[in-house]
DNA sequence: CTTGACCTTAGAGTCTACTCCAAGCTTTAT
DNA sequence: ATAAAGCTTGGAGTAGACTCTAAGGTCAAG
């Protein structure tokens, strides 16, 4: 179990993010100590790894809540509803996966033909990089 | 040459937000029309789908902007400078795919292990999915 | 047994990235 | 020729995601 502190410092998130989290019903720590202190666990650190790293390749709280609140049983969504919306958010991911790619083409033609010589280039930017792959797509 | 108007709407923007991009320095109109009407080129374009590209991905717009001012000139940044920010990208980059190939298995699995069968499952959420995900790597 | 680090809540403040509004000029359609 | 649509600027307003402050309770170390 880990106090507020313990899990932000293991995380590199501040405490005021992961009481952010819990208002917003995010994450909220699994219980609390009896004098009020919240405790989180290892399930918990789990869910904001998930968190962080989602929220680093452009979803938002809300699509990520979305998300982590993803379950199958009779109450709440029926097995084709989650089908469909995973899917959607699959080729979302696939989409943004392939913009990474390129993206990261273009940063290496930069590296590659910019600075692969001896000599300085004097007319090399993103920007011409990034002609070259749109060429290519 | 593009109006903004005739912009935004190629790119399902707003022209409020072509505005506040060339506020902000991140791309301004090539030139203006004797009326003061912001006039863009093919190339401004260009650079507008690799600003929608790279925030998609989760860049900021500064971040977006130090990238779209990468250029190797006497002037401003050495080869190496540029080589060595580049590849730090390079690496962000890297690892954006990394989290997002793990993303997608983790909703494929989702799919597939939850909803393969015939039968309702009843305890299916997209963190037992993560979960074995997480074993594996 | 008190000092300092850490915890609680509620609420205010900040930064980013838009988004909207007002006042006025230009162009296009009828 | 006049109205609608589109452009200009400057500035205000908003949503999302924190971040900070205040006022107070808890706990380990000296």
């Amino acid at each position: 179990m880990y106090k507020i502190g313990e899990l932000a410092k293991i995380l590199s998130v501040s405490t005021d993010t992961l009481r952010y989290y819990e208002k917003h019903n995010l994450l909220s720590a699994t219980n609390r100590a009896e004098n009020g202190y919240r405790l989180y666990n290892n399930n918990d650190l789990r869910i904001m790894h998930f968190i962080i790293r989602a929220k680093g390749v452009g979803f938002s709280l809300n699509e990520i809540k979305e998300l982590l609140s993803l379950k199958v049983d009779k109450e709440s969504h029926s097995c084709d509803e989650v089908k469909t919306f995973t899917e959607q958010k699959l080729m979302q991911v696939e989409k943004k996966i392939t913009e990474l790619v390129r993206f990261k083409d273009s940063l290496q033609l930069l590296v590659n033909a910019c600075c692969g010589g001896d000599e300085e280039a004097t007319n090399c930017s993103i920007l011409s990089a990034l002609e070259n792959v749109d060429a290519i797509t």
